[in-house]
DNA sequence: TGTACATCAGTGAACGCGCGTTCACTGATGTAC
DNA sequence: TGTACATCAGTGAACGCGCGTTCACTGATGTAC
């Protein structure tokens, strides 16, 4: 009933969701702040206001990226104890979160070094690495470190690849079957067969 | 000794190389055919002759990356024989081409489906299974298209968050070092120790 | 409950810019005879 | 060796466009008294 009024109410969030929305269609590099105030329905110069110019707008979203990755590998990691799983929802995360996940990785498109983003990455980092400290030591190895490096390195290839089509062509659809048994590959050597 | 030939003898070569230097600079997506014309030296309509338009020169310079891929991975094959070192050499193609690199493992810049594009991919996909096919049965497992995919994905993540900055931090410097110990991590479950 | 005032949120006109693409053209090169 | 002609490679002016950003503004909201 009150279809414009002057006022948006949460224009913030609104850019942000339209963000989300055009880097699926156009891709993270393609994102107008004019586009995003016509999908958000406001004056074009709207976005700006409240995020400062384009790379402002794309590291709230880089940050709020992080922010959900982080919570959402802790949230499996304490319901499952499984890191397996936690490999299998990053690769999750990256497909469902698609638009975050490409402008997260794409520092050159934003401020990486601003606060919020360092530590939200940082808690992102934190989570796959209390992941790995709970895998039984003959699966980790001599260097956690590298235990870690190669699980980020396996999950976040799988999603890249999957991301950029790579992936689908000789293997038929089902993705968590797929990151499953690529996660089990790297990390069932010493486990239950 | 002739400055400016009005026929440049390789516009073509000398656009590429141009582009190769924009993408380190500008990123793959704000690489623009005006610029690469002032990087060689030529008025600003030559490169759209040579290319058609931006995304057939971006289709141009993916298709040159993979085809260089395909012939890297085969020869460090050939000559070793050891999966591992055709891991590591991914990741090395990966940094030292870090511009073709950036630009063909993302399809929405150009025309994915060129047929010199599709057949120079096709062809280091190939040289990578290739690899894990030597490998011995008990690494790979029962299912070889796995193996490969996981290879493919621990690599190529590695590579990515490397060229993403994600890396270098905890990890000290050397290259080389880092993604042999990764690979190792994934492959060397069965083999010597 | 009312009024004055500060602040916040969004507007819309204007600017200057670099871009991709088109197009008639021209200079250089290659080929046929 | 010379000439005519076709083709190739690159030019430069022109077009229209969408963009980021600035800025004076205005409408709505919140607060002090």
């Amino acid at each position: 009933m009150t279809p414009r009024a002057y006022h948006h109410g949460d224009l913030h969030r609104a850019v942000l969701d339209a963000a989300v929305q055009a880097v699926l269609e156009v891709g993270p590099s393609q994102v107008s702040l004019r586009d995003l105030a016509r999908r958000a329905g406001v004056s074009h110069a709207a976005p700006a206001y409240h995020f400062g110019n384009k790379a402002g707008l794309l590291t709230t979203l880089a940050a709020e990226g992080f922010r959900m990755l982080a919570e959402h590998l802790t949230e499996v990691l304490e319901r499952t104890g499984s890191f397996l799983e936690v490999g299998v929802a990053y690769v999750h995360f990256a497909v469902e979160h698609r638009a975050h996940t490409q402008v997260m990785f794409r520092p050159d498109l934003y401020d990486a070094s601003r606060a919020d983003v360092v530590q939200a990455r940082a808690a992102a980092a934190a989570a796959l690495s209390h992941g790995v400290a709970t895998l039984p030591p003959e699966v980790v190895g001599p260097d956690p470190k590298v235990a870690a490096l190669a699980a980020w390195s396996l999950v976040h290839g799988f999603a890249d690849l999957w991301l950029g089509g790579a992936i689908s062509e000789g293997n038929d659809g089902d993705l968590t079957e797929s990151a499953q048994a690529v996660a089990r590959f790297l990390f069932d050597k010493g486990t239950a067969e």
